[in-house]
RNA sequence: GCCACCUUAGCUCAGUCGGUAGAGCACUUCACUCGUAAUGAAGGGGUCGCGAGUUCGAUUCUCGCAGGUGGCUCCA
């Protein structure tokens, strides 16, 4: 006899029959593609149990897309092996917007391959396969996946590792299989080991997936282990969702900074010169001294003191300070130098190594211990743009954000133990208040802590550092998220994490501390006391380097830069060449207050100007003829296509000069009107209303 | 560093089943003098990434190297 239980369905209480599926509860609700039962994912097949609370888990739903996606990589694991039988499956799961799935195969998958994968893929999804689960026993798992070397690697990691290596494969409790059954003969045409849940049938994936790339992965992660096939994917509730993140993609493509830094004609990377190692051109270079402008400005204003140093050094100086030790790899290897040969190729005089320097924090010790220090030195701040090369692997580098030359906005403070902390929140404060004058204001901060694997200095001291930074940060009100394992071998770091336009988030500004260097280099101050004490360090780095901070920028802005960081903030376009002459002059009164203004005065028409200048993301166009210029005025047009016409030229002069001083974002005339602390000219204030009623959303 | 793919004019890209190449934009010149995203015409520009091999002949096929792209590993 079935008996009735209880249970809550999305918060409603329910009394069902025993032995109710999820596929009971949610009838006909297409849209349901699994089951959340006490807080766990389970496939709508399962039975429901008395005193259970389940929700319904929406295809839409971050969990159904994840299910989705999930499945889909299923479907492909199937046509691979379809494709090549001989592929030995590795893992396969969701990841952020599609899924991927790893195999071992003999010859790597061709796009040709690819192309046909995705045909087999979509006659399964079309075939509407149920995925049907299966509990087996560790035993019985071996024993079918006894041609799966992976496969069984993964189950022999359940066994031992307990639920640390959790993973779609084999997390959870038990070991589950998931059988693929042909709905019309219920035959099992495929199977994989697997802790799904997964949708109901292949079906319900449409036509909302495509396969992306293919890559090499390294199995779970370690380059010491053979290399996998990866084939990467996405996959959507509809071909129209499908599509639109198609969209976002090519609109992320847009903005990658090395597209724009060749449309803008900011910079490049010559092969002559060497992988890795950027050339800016004269706009790119007006930009980066503005940029670097301002942050020598406040950094004056803050304290520091500003030194250089050279590029390169003899090797002593990396043995004392540990690099030569730790990231030896990372560096150029040596110029070997001064060395004598006598004629029978004997050494006659030994030589000397010299390195380029990966980091200046050597240096500016040595600029420190350069003479005695008193504690009324401190804290003593060493500032400086210093270039460093590193010798990154020839597959990591990337534009301006992983470069092999980069220079470092980077200073070194020296403190006592007691101003530490007051040092630490002040420095803090600087860089988040600096990184927003550059247009950044969505961070959180990241706290890297100790790597058991690569340090050195005491337990103590590491703990004293971490927990002060830990206060730090809290005090910030930011949120704080947790990195285990992230820091340098010399000290803990906080890193400043910002969120850009479109919502992807940059490491930018580091702060670290070093109880470490100070030792290796004998630092020391004379105290109030007289005895000598050692100095607190911290490295602090705030764009990071310079050119990933305008990598990173170019991208924020979609290379349409704020007023006072455009290269060239204004351009004069004459109605008529009669009017160059004019525009000229009002080009030149503009030089006259410091703006980067000319005047477009060759042979294409109007239009044609606009539309060069407008690619060019020029912040603001002068359009003048007759009308203007007999009232001694121009018409401003803004990126946006908004206009204020008629504007007094003296008027003109003062605001665009107002608005550059205020680093603001001028690229509509209500940006320009609204600009904090500006006054705008009357014109203005009259055209950005009437925008206003034409656009009342905004 | 590993795997795959790519490299043709300044840029974006066609093309040659092996017989030394073409478009659009950009550039130069001429005409047009025009009020808010492309006026028209003419012209210049390429040892087809570099080096070897196969071939009567290689930009095309093969190998090596360099550079790039996407991943993996790495990122003091």
């Amino acid at each position: 006899m079935s008996q009735t239980i209880r249970i809550t369905v999305d918060g409603e209480p329910r009394e069902v029959t025993e032995g109710t599926t999820g596929f009971d509860l949610f009838d006909g609700r297409r849209e349901i593609v699994a089951q959340r039962v006490d807080g766990e994912l389970r496939d709508l097949s399962r039975t429901v149990g008395d005193g259970e609370a389940i929700e319904s888990v929406e295809i839409t739903s971050q969990d159904g897309l994840n299910i989705l996606r999930h499945s889909a990589t299923h479907v492909l694991a199937q046509a691979v092996q379809e494709v090549r039988p001989d592929a030995r499956l590795g893992i396969g799961p969701f990841i952020t917007d599609g899924f991927y799935y790893d195999f071992g195969v003999d010859e790597p998958f061709t796009p040709e391959d690819l192309k046909e994968i995705k045909k087999r893929m979509q006659r399964i999804v079309k075939q509407g396969q149920r995925f049907v689960r299966r509990s087996v026993s560790e035993d019985e798992a071996r024993r079918e996946e006894a041609t799966q070397p992976f496969k069984l690697e993964l189950i022999g990691l359940k066994g031992h590792a307990g639920d640390d290596e959790e993973s779609v494969e084999v997390g959870g409790s038990g070991l589950t299989m998931y059988d693929n059954v042909d709905p019309k003969t219920g035959d099992t045409v495929w199977s994989d080991l697997c802790r799904g849940p997964h949708l109901p049938s292949t079906r319900l994936i449409g036509n909302g997936f495509d396969l992306l790339r293919t890559a090499a992965a390294y199995w779970r992660g370690d380059e010491h282990n053979p290399q996998l096939q990866r084939i990467y994917g996405t996959a959507w509730p509809t071909k129209d969702e499908l599509k639109a993140y198609q969209h976002r993609l090519a609109e992320a493509a847009k903005r990658d900074h090395r597209r724009l830094g060749v449309e803008l004609d900011l910079f490049s990377f010559p092969d002559e010169i060497g992988s890795g190692l950027p050339v800016f051109h004269p706009k790119g270079g007006i930009i980066r001294r503005e940029m670097e402008n301002y942050s020598r400005r406040r950094h004056e204003e803050a304290g520091y003191d500003f030194v250089y140093t050279p590029h390169i050094t003899k090797a002593h100086l990396y043995e004392v300070s540990g690099h030569l030790e730790w990231y030896k790899d990372g560096m150029f290897p040596p110029l070997h130098v001064d060395e004598e040969l006598d004629a029978e190729g004997n050494v006659k005089r030994q030589g000397q190594d010299y390195y380029l320097k990966p980091m200046n924090c050597p240096m500016h010790n040595l600029i420190y211990a350069s003479r005695a220090r008193s504690y009324r030195d401190l804290p003593l701040r060493l500032f400086e743009f210093g270039t460093v090369y590193r010798y990154e692997k020839s597959g990591v580098i990337h534009g301006l954000t992983r470069a092999r030359g980069f220079t470092q906005d980077d200073a070194h403070i020296y403190t006592t133990r007691e101003q530490m902390k007051d040092e630490l929140t002040s420095v803090l404060n600087f860089v988040l208040d600096l990184l927003k004058d550059y247009g950044l204001d969505d961070f959180y901060l990241e706290l890297s802590t100790k790597d058991p694997k690569k340090y050195v200095g005491t337990d103590e001291v590491w703990e004293e550092a971490t927990n002060t930074l830990r206060e730090v940060a809290e005090a910030s009100g930011l949120e704080l998220v947790p990195d285990p394992e992230g820091a340098a071998f010399y000290g803990p770091k906080i890193s400043v994490q910002a969120r850009d336009a479109i919502g992807r988030t940059w490491q930018m500004s580091t702060l670290q501390l070093d109880f470490n260097l100070p030792e290796r280099f004998g630092l020391e101050y004379t105290a109030a006391d007289g005895t000598q004490q050692r100095p607190v360090m911290i490295h602090r780095a705030l764009f990071g380097s310079i050119e990933r901070f305008f990598g990173v920028l170019l991208e924020h802005y979609a290379g349409a830069f704020p007023l006072w960081l455009a290269p060239e903030q204004v351009v004069g376009i004459p109605v008529a060449d009669e009017y160059a002459p004019y525009l000229e002059d009002v080009a030149a009164r503009m030089r006259a207050v410091g703006l980067r203004a000319s005047v477009d005065a060759s042979d294409d028409r109007m239009p044609k100007k606009i539309r060069t200048h407008s690619k060019q993301k020029v912040p603001v166009m002068l359009i003048a003829g007759e009308e203007d210029r007999s009232a001694g005025a121009v018409s401003f047009r803004f990126r946006d296509g908004s206009q204020c016409n008629g504007v007094p030229v003296d008027d003109a002069v003062a605001w665009l000069r107002a608005l550059a001083d205020a680093r603001v974002q001028v690229s509509s005339v209500s940006d320009a009107v609204g600009a904090p602390g500006v006054e705008a000219p009357a014109r203005a204030v009259a055209a950005a209303r009437a925008a206003e009623v034409s656009h009342p959303a905004e």
